[in-house]
RNA sequence: GCCGAAGUGGCGGAAUGGCAGACGCGGCGGUCUCAAACACCGCUGGGCUCAAACCCAUGUGGGUUCGAAUCCCACCUUCGGCACCA
């Protein structure tokens, strides 16, 4: 223990590293019987290198599965990739590489940098979502979807991104732009492949029994976007028949205010109403309005803009002849694509009806508004119900429900939820993705490919041409099969699924990743499920987080697995951003490149560096300077266990009783920091005991066995942050192999207490003074040292004491006149 | 506009009703050294031209409280999300 060889990351990370891959050390047993614990990451899409911002999640989630194996879990912390996607398929557009031998080598580069790093996932249970092993289980479970009507295909708007040749989910259109790409999307009527996220929309707004980050379940809970209203339906004359036009309204209560209907320039009505004198003008507006970009539609600051139809509506409860106009501000995917214009109460109409000279009729009164005259703007509140016929009185609190129950009894409508989300398109016209596993046959309409068939291979040897087609569409020998009903010649369903249905399940096929016969076992899922921690970025609010949780309820639904909800905590990790303060990116020049670090300071050293930057839900920017307090650290708990210490037996002396405290205290702080992700403030308490314990060295002789306390509890508590600096000192200080597997240490909290205490004097809330008192002194012990202090007698000058407050061993204030 | 998070030294941050600025960076001074450092020690919010004492200070303005960075009200700013959703 005497060689004082000097601290050497470069010497000792990558030998203990071959040593843990070798031992296992950190593979999950399912036959264990200690309590199971759940750790999960998302798992990265392989891309070129391990960058900054994984090495910042993966810091923060290893040190949590580590800290939870020491607590004694049977810790399952698996990891895997999400391989396929669109940069494999672009590698192969631009460079003619092929998407498989592509992110084979990626994934292969990023298994060597995780290991790097030093994490302790369990590889035995590693997943590869673009291998035929694992897909062949993303097309067993569209088909269970399928199967229970959870997936349809239907003609709809969908977003096509130009860039990426396919369609897009609505989650994966930020902005008006695709997620991915950045490109403006356009809007295409297309018929495509969905899943029914919406059967599930209520459940989604519950979050049972889960602790999620308000902010994510606030995202999620306006992504989906409830809103409780009804459903009226204006009665049109069509062609000489009566057809029904239905409108979506949150306020039933303003139907007597209805002075016109909009209905979207896409409508199905639309030709069918327009009359021959405004013929010309309904088709120039429709033109125009496909013309334009979602961008351009959706931009809040565009006068709103229509034409009227010719056509005619009637409003059901007072009969009132209602025009009907189109104006791209109402949108056809929303509710019914059709509403009934309330200019009074609602602004956005009232906009329009100014500007088109039409009437505005108040159903409301409101204490602050002259209904008598033109209005000034819309107002959305309002007392009681007025040229409202027969409702006329009713209070604004019982109108709705009276309204929407007269539309009931008289068949004119009904109360109704609609909801802003819509359900998941999941088709894509790429090649790199599982294929949907589905047959066209000219006599069967669609045939599902039985499940024996699965999986379904991608062909190899592909042109990839971005056509706007799936790639293929191009291979008659994989497109031509026979029917599975009659053999009769069909061709294969060519789209391919996206691939956030592949991330949808992972965390399932990890609890039995090499399952030949299904996706996993009832009996593993049962030991594993749910995951009980999940960390990654927020940006998956509403894409994958918002999936996986539709995943899993149907998943509950199919009888497959238990619980309502896939992870019980979930973590977000703060953006880590450059040294400048500004994202990261190539062209402003300010990426950290791990490697680099590594290769100055080693893996721990910037493991420790990243998780001291700040909170880790914080993020903020990286000091590469500020390396140097860690590494001095990590020097300084080395010197801890090489460095000469003289050694005295007196564990009652004040120096073993002084150490000892601050490693209880210590041990207790850096628990409860550790159990809450605040690695930074983990580290400061591990820097102050390492000071400390060099201090009491450097001081004199130290106890022994308060010294080996101090310094074993030091060692471990460093493990789930700097794993092989931890393991070499574990081994150096003379304990056993593996300091990882080693039970994290515990406090007393009788060793914890200190024995005086410090108490601070105020005089009217300001601090005059401090006093030593023993730590069981009393209110009254504390009062009469107070009076006795000069200080605080000076300020007691001619003054009059009217209260003590006394916050035991910590403050007394003397409230005077 | 709506929803969410946040504003504290030169910098990252700590303190969530009780000593504001822990810990670290940077800076200043010193020790060791031929010289240095990833070594060690001390100082480091502002004012009062040393110090002590005192005063001021947590985006701004009010309030609650014996006591407010922390709770309440109003406002300003920044970041993230949504955005004509009827």
């Amino acid at each position: 223990m005497i060689v004082a060889d000097r601290y050497d990351p470069h010497a000792i990370e990558p030998k203990w590293q071959a040593r843990w891959e070798a031992d296992k050390l950190y593979r999950a047993p399912d036959d264990d019987p200690r309590p199971k614990w759940y750790e999960l990451a998302m798992f990265p899409y392989p891309s070129g290198d391990l960058h900054t911002g994984h090495w910042y999640h993966y810091s923060g989630a290893d040190a949590h599965a580590r800290y939870m194996r020491m607590q004694g879990y049977n810790v399952l912390y698996p990891m895997g990739f999400d391989a396929f996607g669109l940069p494999a398929e672009n590698a192969a557009i631009k460079h003619g590489a092929d998407p498989a031998a592509w992110t084979k080598t990626n994934i292969e580069n990023f298994r060597r940098q995780f290991k790097m790093m030093g994490s302790s996932f369990d590889w035995d249970r590693e997943v590869v979502t673009s291998d035929p092993d694992y897909y062949k289980w993303t097309q067993w479970w569209f088909l269970q979807l399928y199967n229970r009507g959870l997936a349809y295909r239907a003609a709809a708007a969908a977003n096509w991104c130009p860039g990426c040749q396919t369609v897009l989910a609505n989650e994966q259109v930020v902005g008006g732009r695709c997620e991915r790409s950045d490109d403006v999307v356009e809007r295409r009527f297309l018929t495509q492949w969905f899943f029914r996220l919406t059967a599930y929309a209520d459940e989604l707004l519950e979050f049972k029994g889960i602790e999620w980050p308000e902010r994510i379940r606030a995202m999620q809970t306006n992504w989906i976007g409830r809103s409780e209203g009804a459903l009226l339906r204006f009665p049109v004359e069509v062609d000489g028949a009566v057809e029904q036009l239905a409108v979506f309204t949150t306020r039933p209560d303003t139907v007597y205010g209805a002075t016109f209907m909009v209905i979207a320039p896409e409508h199905a009505l639309v030709d069918r109403i327009t009359t021959p004198g405004q013929r010309d003008a309904v088709d120039a507006y429709r033109e125009a309005a496909s013309r334009q970009t979602e961008i351009e539609r959706m931009s809040t600051e565009k006068e709103k803009t229509g034409v009227f139809t010719g056509g005619y509506a009637t409003n059901p409860f007072n009969g009132a002849r209602v025009p009907i106009w189109i104006a791209d501000y109402v949108l056809v995917t929303y509710g019914t694509g059709a509403i009934m214009a309330v200019p009074a109460h609602d602004q956005r109409d009232f906009e329009f009806a100014t500007k088109y000279a039409l009437d505005a009729i108040p159903v409301f009164t409101h204490p602050d508004v002259d209904i008598t005259r033109p209005l000034a703007a819309a107002f959305s509140d309002g007392l009681a119900m007025v040229n409202s016929g027969p409702f006329d009185g009713t209070p604004a609190a019982e109108a709705k429900a009276r309204v929407t129950a007269h539309a009931e009894a008289n068949g004119i409508g009904e109360g109704t939820v609609n909801y802003r989300v819509r359900d998941w398109l999941i088709s894509r016209q790429r090649y790199w993705g599982a294929p949907i596993p589905m047959i066209h046959c000219p006599e069967h309409a669609i045939v599902p490919v039985p499940e024996s068939d699965l999986p379904v291979r991608l062909p190899e040897n592909v042109t990839f041409e971005p056509t706007g087609q799936s790639p293929l569409t191009l291979i008659d020998e994989w497109v031509n099969v026979p029917c599975p009903i009659d053999g009769g010649p069909a061709r294969r369903e060519t789209d391919t699924l996206d691939t956030f249905m592949c991330s949808s399940w992972y965390q399932m096929r990890y609890v039995d990743p090499h399952n030949p016969e299904r996706p996993f076992s009832q009996a593993l899922a049962h030991k594993w499920l749910p995951v009980d921690q999940y960390s990654g970025g927020a940006d998956h609010a509403v894409m994958h987080l918002l999936y996986t949780r539709f995943f899993w309820k149907a998943a509950r639904d199919m009888g497959l697995v238990e619980g309502d909800e896939p992870m019980l905590r979930l973590f977000n990790q703060g953006t880590l951003l450059g040294p400048d303060g500004q994202k990261m990116s190539k062209s402003r020049g300010n990426v950290v490149a791990p490697d680099g670090e590594v290769a100055k300071h080693g893996a721990d050293a910037f493991r420790c560096q990243l998780m001291f930057v700040g909170p880790w839900d914080q993020g903020g920017p990286y000091n590469p300077t500020g390396m140097a307090g860690i590494v001095r650290w990590l020097h300084r708990a080395w010197s801890l266990v090489t460095d000469h210490v003289s050694f005295v037996t007196a564990p009652d002396s004040e120096g073993a009783r002084d150490l000892r405290r601050a490693t209880h205290k210590t041990i207790r702080e850096v628990s409860e920091d550790a159990e809450q992700f605040r690695f930074n403030t983990l580290i400061s308490r591990l820097m102050e005991h390492s000071s400390l314990m060099q201090r009491a060295r450097d001081a004199g002789a130290v106890d022994r066995g308060a010294w080996k306390e101090a310094l074993d509890a030091t060692i471990l508590m460093m493990a789930p942050l700097a794993p092989h600096i931890a393991e070499e000192l574990w081994a150096r200080a003379g304990n056993r192999y593996s300091v990882h597997v080693a039970p994290w240490p515990s406090f007393d909290p009788a060793l914890a207490r200190d024995e005086q205490v410090e108490v601070v004097l105020q005089v009217n809330g300001k601090v005059r003074d401090r006093l030593l008192l023993p730590a069981e002194a009393t209110e009254a012990d504390a009062r009469e040292a107070a009076l006795a202090s000069p200080r605080v007698q000076e300020w007691l000058q001619g003054k009059e004491i009217r209260r003590f407050i006394y916050v035991p061993g910590k403050l007394l204030n003397l409230v005077v006149s």
